[in-house]
DNA sequence: GTCCATGTTCTTTA
DNA sequence: CTAAAGAACATGGA
């Protein structure tokens, strides 16, 4: 259930062993979870080779020689296993491909089938529709997209405002600006907003040094856990102590996410 | 049985 | 047009 720091954790991994690979065998599970123009997903990506991996946002592309990419979003339960061809596939597995010459396969596996996958045989599209990368805001696009009189929560885990927040990161970077995210970002003051950037942009950092956060079962290509949940400070912390004022955090619902404030840190708007 | 879940999109209401 | 709330999607864990 990858936000920007899990899906940046696993393009890390495929960056190892995919550029250059050649794809051998597709094989597509559920068709409905891989949408690709006809003839079929597996006549477009056979025999081409990875030119690299990228990430937007919460979505990752694998792009192909000349041109053309294979997207992938992983929804809320989405994984991606890169391993041995011989290795046992897990049960709702959408799409395995393998490569030339190698002992070497990767799944796209996704119990609630809330991610999906996309092939576009002669394009990227993996930027599409969604706005700038969380990892690369300037505080002038940052400034202009905070300034509407919506809840800042809101306005943060738009995809098409700013790419890669989910539910975890924009609690933990309201918490560590002292921003309560019912606060319209109308209301914000030019200090605040610089604030708020500056902790998203540092807790992205640490939540990628650390591998991602692992809160139930998510794992990285290789099957390794995250770090940084260990490193939370109000998400799912309901009923504890804020490690900084001492009070206790409570959990309301604002854009309609379970969402985690201290009342001590982040005074409400109204 | 209940509630909840790292996401997105659509509908309704204001 | 804008914003907010609720529901929907599908599965599994506590």
């Amino acid at each position: 259930m990858p936000e920007l720091p899990e899906v940046e954790t696993i393009v890390r991994v495929l960056r190892r062993r995919l550029p250059g690979a050649v794809i051998a065998d597709v094989r597509v599970g559920r068709r409905d979870y891989v949408r690709s123009p006809r003839p079929s997903a597996g006549a477009h990506l056979r025999g081409r080779r990875v030119r690299a991996v990228r990430r937007h946002g919460k979505r990752l592309a694998l792009l192909l020689e000349p041109r053309g990419s294979l997207v992938v979003h992983l929804g809320m339960s989405g994984r991606i296993d890169l391993g041995p061809a011989s290795a046992p596939v897990p049960r709702h597995t959408h799409l395995r491909l393998s490569f030339r010459g190698d002992d070497l396969e990767l799944r796209v596996t996704d119990p609630r089938r809330f991610g999906g996958v996309s092939v576009a045989p002669d394009r990227d599209g993996v930027a599409d529709g969604l706005g700038p990368d969380a990892l690369g805001l300037r505080r002038p696009v940052f400034r202009r997209i905070v300034a509407r009189p919506r809840q800042i929560k809101a306005l943060l885990l738009d995809q098409r405002a700013i790419a890669g927040l989910g539910n975890i990161y924009v609690d933990e970077a309201l918490w560590a600006a002292g921003i309560h995210p019912l606060t319209r970002g109308t209301d914000l003051g030019d200090d605040e907003v610089r604030h708020l950037l500056a902790q998203l942009r540092r807790i992205l950092a640490a939540a990628i040094r650390h591998r991602g956060s692992t809160i139930r079962d998510w794992r990285d290509a290789r099957g390794a856990s995250g770090g940084f949940q260990a490193r939370h400070r109000v998400y799912g912390r309901t009923g504890l102590p804020c490690v900084r004022c001492g009070a206790t955090i409570v959990r309301i619902l604002a854009a309609g996410r379970s969402t985690h404030v201290c009342p001590g840190c982040q005074p409400s708007p109204g």
